[in-house]
DNA sequence: TAGTGGTCTAGACCACGGG
DNA sequence: CCGTGGTCTAGACCACTAT
């Protein structure tokens, strides 16, 4: 193990033990460096990792701290539908409900902070893993953001992987939210209607402008979002 | 701005604008330094930063690399309800509504993967914010990790918050489900039976015991999680 | 003012891995 | 083999900030 590790993981576990506590003085540069019989520079390094970690604050003139913990902050990732359901090992396949192009009109324009006259492709989708319903999206695409949409049909690659390999990269916020299932989804996703469905939400920007809004509304009984936080992992 | 920062939002730049896509080669360390007339370990540290958000990966011998894009991983921060509450303005109090001491039993041994005789405290928590109730929180609490548990009253500080001071640091797991309400849970939410209610689980160790084991129920109008992921943000 | 972290240099040696 | 990244050194100067 590299010496700026070694450091990292003695800090490292002398938090997670409860040994020093959050408040607790970590030794400045210059005696860890003796300790280890290292250069300062690589100190810095074990103590910058540990400060972007979260696990200590790090400041001018009087040192640096164990930081209070944040075991409230929770990571997921959530991967898509496509993807999530290889990686799990099941079957996987979708069908495209509706595709047309038109107006984003007022109400949708407000919530997505876009011209009411801005030209788009709608799409409502289903995804489909091992043989049941698991999924309805329904997408905007900006075409004056992604004008290579209008001529793509998605017969066989999914919407949210198509745009993943024409827009290098963005910005995403998301939402997540439990909704009672209208009667249309209902019967879609072959479930009650009130049944309760989980709702992602993601809208996606490129250098300030929207390229994608989606909603997936999945089956509460069949789907969960699971994620770990590891403030110690590497 | 300083030097390494800069090669870093320069890159930063050519990726997300698309003018390098996924899988371009880019220049190797040394030639870096010579465009920036810096030395090596300063490309070297932007590089690494790239690397460390996914932006680029980065081989011996054959170079460093635009990664593929991975938009899909979502990000969120989700703090606990009272801290999350104060942050956005409103007005946060619970009430304890069960506090007994108790053995763990043979169904929740084997979801939680400790033994079944084990002791612990078990809590149910209203927390009601703005006036209205905003979660039900039941939860488990190891009394062989958190001993002190057992002479808590928890009248005056929430459980979660409790933890937070007692426990140094931790690993999480979390779950968000969506599930319908039922009788009890819609009684004390002050909503409708069969209300679809947004769930998080999740259970906390530290050096591999569980510490607590924790399920909030919330009423699907009155929340949900929301977060942003910026692969581009400082 | 003095102590601390933030950054940088101009080298160096090593580990890895494709040819 | 040899080009690449991974790590490290022994300094240096600067920026910030508590006192």
């Amino acid at each position: 193990m590299s010496i700026y590790q070694h450091i990292f993981t003695d800090i490292e576990t002398k938090i997670i033990s409860g040994d020093w506590r959050p408040g607790d003085r970590i030794p400045v540069e210059h005696e860890l460096a003796a300790e280890y019989r290292c250069s300062r520079m690589t100190v810095s390094k074990a103590l910058s990792a540990l400060a972007e970690r979260g696990m200590i604050v790090r400041r001018r003139k009087t040192g640096s701290f164990v930081a209070s913990p944040q075991i409230d902050r929770t990571v997921m990732d959530i991967q898509d539908i496509s993807t999530e359901a290889e990686l799990a090992g099941h079957e996987h396949r979708f069908e495209i409900l509706a595709r047309k192009i038109e107006r984003l009109g007022e109400a949708e324009a407000q919530q997505l902070s876009e011209p009411a006259d801005a030209e788009i492709l709608r799409l409502q989708c289903l995804h489909i893993v091992d043989g049941r319903p698991n999924a309805i999206e329904r997408r905007i695409i900006m075409l004056d953001a992604v004008p290579r949409a209008r001529e793509e049909s998605f017969a066989s690659i999914p919407p949210g992987k198509w745009l993943l390999d024409e827009v290098p990269w963005s910005k995403a916020k998301h939402v997540i939210r439990a909704v009672s299932a209208d009667t249309t989804t209902a019967r879609i996703l072959q479930t009650e209607r009130g049944e309760a469905c989980l709702s992602l939400i993601r809208q996606t920007w490129q250098n300030g402008r929207t390229v994608t809004y989606v909603e997936f509304t999945h089956p509460g009984d069949r789907f969960q979002f699971a994620g770990t936080f590891h403030p110690t992992a590497n």
